[in-house]
DNA sequence: AAATAACCGAGACGGTACGTCAAGTCTTGAG
DNA sequence: CTCAAGACTTGACGTACCGTCTCGGTTATTT
C-alpha cells in the first residue's frame, strides 16, 4: 500500500497543544481550531488521528498518564497508601479533571468512546495496587476495597466538593477509612 | 417605582422545559434555544434570570430537587442506611447527571456559580441524615463519614465506572463499607 | 369618558429625545428605548401616540419642520430664489434625511404611513413659493418647476452624492438651471 | 500557504438570494438568515465575504447592474436622451431601490461602505452619456447637466412623490427641463 | 524514474448554537 | 384612563465552533 506515510512528530505537538489548552482553559472552552493552530497542524490532520474532540482529549490523558508508574518506597501498610494515593490525586488533579469533561460531554453520542475513556481512567488502578500485593501488605479483597474507594473520594473531593486533596486529606481517607476497613478486613 | 413584575409562572415552564430537556438528550446537546421554543417563551426572559445554561441546569436542578425530602421508616441501623442511600442513588441518576454537567462546563469560566452548585450538591446531605442523628442510630462522627463516602462512590459508580446504582452495589456500599466504618468507630 | 387625560408636556419631550437621538446616531440606529429613557418616558406613553417608530419620526420632523416659515426679503428674482433654496437645503440636512429613512424603513409595510410621510416631505413646498408668487417675481408653471427641481437635487446631493449643499452649489442650482429653466420659459 | 481558494461560485447564489429576497421584501425586512437559507450557504460564508447586510446589498446591486450597458439606437438628441432616461429610470426602480435602502442604514456607521454605494450608484452614469457624446449630440456641460439633473429627479419620483417614472414623466423632464436646459446653452 | 497514493498546512464550507439587542405588547402600582 | 417602569414574545444580529472538504504541495512506496 503506497502512499505517504503519517508523521508520527505530529501527534507530540497535537497531544502537546491539547494538553496545555486543557489545563489552561477546560475542557468545553478547548477549541478545535486553537489546537490546531497552536499545534501548527491542520484540523484535518487531527480528525484523520481521532474522531473528535472527546476522542483527543482521551487520547491525550491516556498519552500523558500512561508515561507515570506509580514506584512505592515505603515498607509499611500506611506509608505505601500514603504514597500511592498521593500520587493518584495529584494525577487526578492535573490531568484526569479534563478527561472527566471529555466523558461527560461524550458519553451520551458515543458510548463506545466512553467506555475507552473509563479504561483509561481505570488503567493505572491495577497497577497501584501491585507492588503493595506483591509485598504482602495488601491482599487481594484489600485491593479491590481500595481501587473502589480512592478514586471515588478523591473525584468527590475535587469536583463536587471543589477543595484541594491536601496532605489533611489524604491522611483522614488513609486513616479513617482505608486503613479501618482494612485492619478489620483482616480479623478472623 | 417598580415596574411591570416578573411573571413567576415563567419560571416553572422554563424549568419543566429544562429538566425534560436535559434528561432527554444531556447537558451539552441541550440548547438554549430548544429550551425556549418548548417553554413558549423568549430566550431574552431566560437570560434575564439565569447567566446562561450552567446557571440555568443549576437552578431548575436545584428547583425540582428541592421537592423531595427523604423520609426515613426502618428502625434499624443497615435498614435506615440503606434507604438513604437508596433515594440518594436514585436522586443522583435522575437529576444531578445534569448539574454534574453543568459544574463541568461551567466552573472554570464563573467559579461564583461553580460554588452555587457544589452547594446544591451538598444541600440535601445534611439534611439526609438527621433523623438517623435524631433517632439515636448515628452520631455525628458517622453522619460526616457518610456524607463524605456515600455520594462519592455513587456518583463515581454512575460516571466512572458507568453502571447503574443497582440493590447489589448499594447493599455492598452498606455492609462493606459503611457498617464496618460505624461499627468501628463505636469501639473504644 | 372619564379617566386621566393626556399628559401634553409628554408630546414636547417625546420629540426632542426623538430628534436629538436621530440627528446623533441616524435613523435605524434608533431605538425606542433609548427614547423613551432619554424622554424620561415609558415605551407605552410613545406607543399610545404614535404607531411605531416610522409614525414617530414623521411626526417630530413635521413637528419642528412646522415651525419654521420661511419669510423671504429679496426683491429680485435671483435673490429670493437663493433665500428659498438656501432655507431648503438646511432643513433637509438637518431634519428631513432622518424622515427620508423613516419612509424607507416604513413604506413598504405600511402605505398610508408613506403616504403621510410624503406629504409632510411636500408641505412646505407650496408655501415656499408662495411669496415670489404674491410678489410676480414667479409665474404657476415656474413655481411648479421649481417645487420638483430643487427639492430632488438637494436630497440626490446629500444622500446620493455625499456632499453639502454648500453656497457654490446652491448657486450653481440657481444660475445654471433655475434661472435658465424660469428665463427660457418667459419666452413668447 | 494558502488554504482552500474561496469558491466563487458561492457568491453567485448568494447575490441571486439577495436581490430575489431584497425585490420580495424589501431591504429592512431582508435577513442574513434567509439569504443564508435561500442560498443554501452558511451565515460565516456570507460574513466571510460582505461585513454586514449593507455591504452584501451593495455588492449583490452592483452585481447585478454591472451586466447592463445602455446601447443607444436613436440619432436625434431627444431620442437619443429619452432612451437614456428610460434605461436610468427602469434601472432604479428595478435594482438600486434596494441599494438606497442599503445606503440609508449603513452610512452612518460605515463611511468608507457608503463611499463605496456612491461610486456603484454612479458608475453607469459617466457610461450612460458617452455614445451621445461621441456622436457629437451633446457636449460635455451638457452631459454633465444631464447626470447631475436625471437621477436625482428619477429617485425624487420615485421616493419622495412615490408614483413611477412612467413615459408621461420621463417625456416631461425630457421636454421641459433637458432639452430646454442643452438648446439654452447652446446659444451664443 | 515515474506514477501513485496518502499525507501535510491552510483555510473555506454548511450547520448549529450562542448571547445580545430591538420592536412592539402587556402588566404592575400610583395618580 | 394615563403615567413610568420594566417584563414579555418574537426574531434578527454577528460570532464561534464543529466536523468536512478542497486546495497546492510533500514524501514514501510501488511499478
Amino acid at each position: 500500500m503506497p502512499g505517504r506515510p503519517r508523521d508520527t512528530s505530529r501527534d507530540a505537538v497535537i497531544f502537546d497543544a491539547t494538553l496545555e489548552l486543557l489545563t489552561g482553559v477546560g475542557y468545553d472552552k478547548l477549541s478545535m481550531d486553537s489546537i490546531a493552530a497552536m499545534a501548527g497542524v491542520g484540523k484535518a490532520t487531527i480528525y484523520r488521528r481521532y474522531s473528535g474532540k472527546a476522542a483527543l482529549v482521551a487520547a491525550a490523558v491516556d498519552h500523558r498518564a500512561g508515561a507515570t508508574p506509580p514506584a512505592v518506597e515505603a515498607a509499611d501498610l500506611r506509608g505505601a497508601l500514603l504514597e500511592i494515593v498521593r500520587w493518584l490525586a495529584r494525577e487526578i488533579a492535573e490531568q484526569e479533571i479534563g478527561l472527566l469533561g471529555a466523558l461527560f460531554a461524550g458519553m451520551r453520542g458515543d458510548p463506545d468512546l466512553a467506555a475507552a475513556m473509563r479504561r483509561i481512567a481505570h488503567r493505572d488502578q491495577a497497577a497501584m495496587t501491585r507492588q503493595p500485593l506483591d509485598d504482602g501488605l495488601l491482599d487481594p479483597r484489600g485491593a479491590a476495597l481500595f481501587a473502589e474507594i480512592v478514586p471515588a473520594m478523591v473525584v468527590h473531593r475535587l469536583v463536587i466538593v471543589g477543595e484541594p486533596c491536601d496532605e489533611r486529606f489524604l491522611e483522614h481517607l488513609v486513616d479513617d477509612i482505608l486503613l479501618r476497613l482494612l485492619k478489620e478486613g483482616s480479623r478472623p
